[in-house]
DNA sequence: GCAAGGTC
């Protein structure tokens, strides 16, 4: 293949035009065709494209770079209905490169005498093709090319049983735009103006299908780690000791239910200091290799070992993809299918730092290279996996990231771990139980490689029944149980994950919209919602229970299907939307209420009554504080535990309201609550929350 | 100025 412009790259006629969704899938797809003829790269400016020649035909493949079309607004006002298709480039100022995208089709395809869309085979891919085909060529000579991989035999087969086009597809594509454009466009301009109209004041706020279901999970889980309030309980830390070896020991599935039991025990095994074994048991746990990363699975574990944010795994994850260091990043599957040369990969990689590595993985599977396969799939990409190419130079986080996919790889091929577990069952001299646990590695298999996942190992000593384990010290110690619910981009990008609403490409992104709009925080490590990104979900929860729930998106996925087989077009179902929110939307461009909470959260204007903890607008009286929601909330549940935690803890009321107030196990506004308690000498008991 | 979805 000629890398320079030849003169052929101008003298073509009544060729066959094939449009890819990508340069990359262009590439793949031209060198796959290129045994037909000649094969030769051309440029339209910096865009490669590539034009075979044989006897009787001519086929040139042109890359798109994703939609190079989509819709956009006409007019000011809300409701907006009118829907108009234009050019990226002309209105959307991060996607002005596609302009010479835009050009080459424009230049190139009214000469074409047939065309074939061979874009990805998902709704969006049907549209990106149509619509260039439709603008500058003929869709009445136009086909579609399905294929399940990019390699060079899908492609031929599918290059050979092409298709009809997929109106039915495009339709739905269509109408997947413009319901999100009119659903997002609409509500986001109701919270502009509505705050417009209260306060003579502009700012951006937005509204839709993924954000503000996303948003609305964040606010649950603020709501409910800052209402966190645990119930305590008694343990006893036992330091044992058997032939030399020292081991922690504690209560087997009981606790002291109070303080003064806990110390009696403490008391009596300090007297009898020696435990019985009952029972000693040893086993075997097999911990397969996980399968090779989608975007999510690299997400979470950047962000676990190295702290990156979702959105920076996926920055770098890119790049390494266009430096071809890597394969296509934004995928779902977990699997690595055959067709992918598995050797070829692994021998190139041998020539990096990877070395020794590989050479004890070609010793340990003895050549054979069959890697385990998740359970995630993706209708267009394999899993993510390293080209092999040796990076030019790579360093720090992009260095990091490559590392993790190339042993995430590796290990994928490699054999299970092997744990050893043991567990004793103790007992004292008044029978009361106690246990032990104990973890080691007994065969690395998998953990060689992919090294991040190593288990904290615990080694406690061989036992058998009746052996006697000497006391060395007692400790007790009360346990407030940590929350397991966290607030953070990764577990937001989880929960999206698992709700299934976004997709790989847009998840971390609109999860950083949100941050960028101000409805997220960072406090520290910790993500908090602003007083404005309660009032906005509040505001939407007025205007549409649905706009803060992934079942807009099951709706939306249900319509599109319909459309897809034809029961209804995509004109009934986008009109239907039209309706059903120009009609809400006017509704409630007239509830004064949602200009004004929004006014209120960005301290424009002052609430009627202020928390008398937080400042926030207060709608409840105890004695004579206002109090919001939350602290009301926190009141009450401090209210409804007081005397279950006077038990366990054996202490006074305010005591325990200072313990509740200082330990941060425990939610901020539990602990902000206790501390107004304690502050005003208010009697809990005594008041009706 | 607003969405979500492609991709440089
Ligand atoms: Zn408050």
């Amino acid at each position: 293949m000629s890398k320079n412009t030849s003169r052929n790259c101008y003298s073509y006629k009544d060729f066959i035009a094939l449009i890819a969704e990508k340069p990359k899938a262009a590439e793949k797809i031209a060198l796959a065709l290129g045994s037909y003829g000649k094969l030769e790269k051309c440029r339209y400016y910096k865009v490669p494209y590539y034009v075979i020649r044989s006897d009787g035909r001519t086929i040139l493949i042109l890359p798109s770079a994703g939609h190079l079309f989509g819709p956009s607004t006409t007019g000011r006002g809300v409701p907006i209905v009118k829907i108009v298709w234009k050019p990226l480039w002309e209105f959307d100022k991060a996607a002005y490169y596609t302009k010479t995208y835009y050009m080459m089709m424009s230049s190139i395809l009214p000469n074409a005498g047939s065309y074939i869309n061979a874009c990805d085979f998902d709704i969006e891919g049907s549209v990106i093709g149509y619509k260039i085909i439709e603008s500058f060529g003929d869709v009445k000579k136009a086909k579609r090319m399905k294929y399940s991989t990019l390699t060079k035999n899908d492609i031929i087969d599918a290059f050979n049983k092409l298709s009809p086009l997929d109106l039915e597809n495009v339709n739905a594509g269509y109408a997947r735009h413009e319901l999100d454009w009119l659903w997002g466009i609409n509500v986001s301009r109701l919270l502009m103006k509505s705050f417009k109209n209260e306060t003579n004041k502009s700012i951006s706020l937005s509204a839709g299908r993924v954000q503000s279901p996303t948003l609305a999970e964040a606010i649950r889980r603020w709501i409910e780690i800052n209402l966190y309030l645990p119930k305590p309980f008694l343990s006893i830390l036992i330091l044992g000791e058997y032939d030399g070896k020292r081991f922690l020991i504690t209560p087997k599935n009981w606790s002291p239910k109070t303080i003064s039991e806990a110390k009696e025990i403490k008391k009596f095994l300090e007297k009898n200091p020696v435990l019985n074994v009952d029972d000693y048991q040893e086993s075997k746990e097999k911990v397969p290799p996980p399968p090779a990363f989608n975007l999510g699975d690299l997400q979470k574990e950047s962000s676990r070992i190295y702290g990156f944010s979702p959105f920076k795994t996926q920055s770098i994850a890119e790049e390494l993809y266009l430096e071809t260091l890597i394969s296509y990043p934004r995928t779902n599957s977990q699997k690595l299918p055959k067709t992918i040369n598995y050797k070829q990969i692994i021998n190139d990689l041998s020539k990096q730092s990877y070395k020794n590595l590989i050479d004890t993985l070609l010793k340990e599977t003895q050549g054979k290279l069959n890697p385990v396969q998740g359970r995630e799939d993706d209708p267009a990409h394999p899993a993510i996996y390293p080209t092999g190419e040796v990076p030019k130079k790579i360093y720090g986080d992009y260095l990091k990231i490559y590392d993790l996919i190339v042993r995430r790889f590796l290990s994928a091929f490699s054999k299970e771990a092997i744990l050893g577990k043991s567990y004793v069952t103790l007992s004292d001299n008044e029978n009361r139980k106690y246990k032990a646990e104990g973890l080691v590695v007994m065969e690395e298999g998998w953990l060689k490689y992919y090294t991040f996942s190593y288990p904290k190992i615990n080694e406690i000593p061989v036992l058998r029944k009746n052996d006697k384990v000497k006391i060395i010290k007692v400790d007790l110690k009360t346990i407030w149980p940590k929350i397991n619910v966290s607030l953070s981009r990764t577990s937001l990008l989880r929960w999206m994950e698992r709700v299934n609403i976004g997709t790989e490409a847009t998840r971390a992104r609109i999860i950083e919209l949100l941050y960028k709009r101000k409805y997220l925080i960072n406090k520290g490590r910790n993500t908090e919602i602003t007083n404005l990104g309660y009032a906005v979900y509040k505001a939407i929860e007025l205007v549409s229970k649905e706009l803060i729930s992934p079942e807009l998106t099951r709706n939306f996925e249900e319509k599109l299907d319909l459309i897809s087989k034809g029961k209804y077009t995509k004109d009934e179902i986008v009109n239907e939307a039209k309706e059903f929110l120009t009609k809400i939307i006017k509704e409630k461009l007239n509830d004064k209420s949602i200009g004004k909470s929004l006014a209120i959260a960005l301290g424009i204007e002052k609430p009627e009554e202020m928390c008398y903890i937080c400042k926030r607008e207060a709608k409840h009286k105890v004695l004579n504080y206002s109090l919001c929601d939350f602290h009301f909330m926190a009141l009450s549940k401090i209210k409804e535990n007081i005397a279950d935690l006077v038990n366990i803890l054996e202490d006074n009321d305010v005591n325990i309201l200072k313990e509740l107030s200082e330990n941060k196990s425990i939610g901020l506004w539990i602990r902000e609550t206790s501390k107004f308690l304690i502050n005003n000498d208010i009697k809990i008991q005594n008041l009706k929350v």
